[in-house]
DNA sequence: CTGGATCCGACCAGATACTG
DNA sequence: CAGTATCTGGTCGGATCCAG
């Protein structure tokens, strides 16, 4: 195969040891961390959000992503029990895509990181500009 | 320049256009969220939880990173103003990082995340079982 | 000690063409 | 419509050397 199908968990390098209860976890949670980063993952659950929704459906509504990381997405997705997918034998074929209830259950804390996003974005837009101004400006 | 001082938030493509003001903020949003995502970046929050830190301090404290790594995740958080850089001109250098009132924001969110994840990594893991013993073999 | 600069391999991600 | 296969460029990330 020519693309690996774990494009973001399978890079995980050595991680932190150490005794703490916090840090035992860091393995698990920076795979999980790191699907969660994943953009393309992160706006196909946001999609997702109002119903199931067909594969060119969610083409169509996350503008910028290609047929191909959106399917690697989706395969991300159902791999890890987020998303499910069912087939239509039908003629032309259809595909659904649906939140499972982990999924679903995972929307809660994305929903609140996004809102902190929204809220704060301004902060962060203007801390950005001043430090591109100070330093290549 | 040999390497981007903006590894995520500069490839971000053309993006969702909708009416709903859920998506009117998506381009922000996903550039925090590309943050947030960054897994060393998640990292080196969580490590500046409890107090400022010095360089080398992080680097021995999150094991798996290089220190170029380290200054990039650094220089992209000083950027987006989640954190501070104080410069002691002593000998030797000393230069400490800490979570500006912004980052210690961010945490809340990024650590119920985290705790998501901790509470379900069995679920996701068998998910993830399931998947590639159904699939690959 | 805290980085900057550079070389370089690895792999991600887009474009394209093709299948069922 | 819903993918798969392949080629390819861009860039991320580690290793190394060097400087203040």
């Amino acid at each position: 195969m020519g693309t690996s199908l774990e494009p973001t968990h399978s890079r995980l390098p050595a991680l932190p040891r150490r005794h703490d209860p916090d840090h035992a976890d860091c393995r698990s949670v920076a795979s999980i961390l790191a699907r969660v980063g994943d953009k393309w993952s992160v706006f196909v659950i946001m999609m997702l959000s109002d119903g199931p929704k067909r594969f060119n459906e969610l083409k169509r509504m996350i503008n910028g992503i290609s047929q191909r990381m959106l399917t690697l997405t989706l395969r991300g997705l159902e791999r890890d029990g987020l998303v499910t997918r069912t087939i239509f034998p039908t003629i032309p074929p259809r595909v659904d895509y649906e939140l499972t209830d982990l999924g679903r259950g995972l929307q809660a804390p994305v929903k609140a990181l996004g809102e902190w996003a929204i809220t704060h974005q301004d902060q962060i837009a203007a801390a950005r500009s001043r430090f591109d101004e100070r330093n290549g400006g």
